[in-house]
DNA sequence: GCTCGGATCTAC
DNA sequence: TAGATCCGAGCA
């Protein structure tokens, strides 16, 4: 039986995006489901966006949609894209400065599932059934839906490895998206320069 | 108001 | 490589 970690605090996300997306690589993601199961998953891939950032939604400033990004770091931000998919982002940084971490990708296989199932941003969403509803909450609360917790295993930081964001026009000059080199569960496209 | 295009994914 | 298919942002 696995013990239950306690959530990582909220000071963990106070920092710059750029040091919270690698430090949350391996990291576990619980999700409390309305019928009380309960999945676990390792994160293996995201990325930085930073409010100085062409491609960052708080880029232009606050607006109605980006709103969480400015808020207090630890908090989910969702965002709908497409179309057809969600994204799923944690607010990061300072209050009042818009950032955030996009989880690109999550791995279930500890719990059997196939690696293909959250293996890119608007799969994981669909996956996990996250949607607008989610944006806002707090991700460092034990109550919460989704919760975010240190890793089973602590990795090694030579297993990361960075490289451009994936999908963006503007922007693609920094090496602001890392990935478990070891994870299958790596979205598909791109994973080199 | 209206138009444009996007931090995606799947199948043709 | 196009198509699905919505909504925020920007401009008029």
């Amino acid at each position: 039986m696995q013990r239950q970690q306690h959530p990582l605090k909220q000071s963990f996300f106070s920092r710059p995006a750029t040091i919270v997306a690698p430090a949350l690589i391996g990291c576990s993601l619980f999700r409390k489901f309305d019928d009380g199961t309960i999945l676990r998953g390792t994160i293996v891939e995201t990325e930085a966006y930073l409010q100085d950032d062409p491609a960052c939604h708080a880029y232009r400033g606050i607006t109605k949609r980006n709103q969480v990004m400015f808020g207090a770091a630890g908090f989910a931000y969702v965002y709908f894209i497409y179309g057809m998919y969600f994204c799923f982002n944690v607010v990061t940084g300072k209050e009042d400065e818009g950032e955030a971490v996009l989880i690109r990708a999550l791995d279930f296989s500890d719990e059997g599932y196939d690696v293909k199932v959250a293996n890119g941003p608007g799969k994981l969403c669909n996956f996990l059934q996250i949607d607008k509803m989610m944006n806002g909450i707090s991700l460092f609360s034990d109550t919460s839906s989704i919760a975010l917790t240190e890793g089973v295993a602590r990795m090694r930081s030579l297993e990361i490895e960075s490289s451009p964001r994936i999908g963006i026009r503007l922007g693609k000059e920094h090496a602001w998206r890392w990935f478990l080199r070891s994870s299958r569960a790596v979205s598909a496209t791109k994973r080199t320069c």
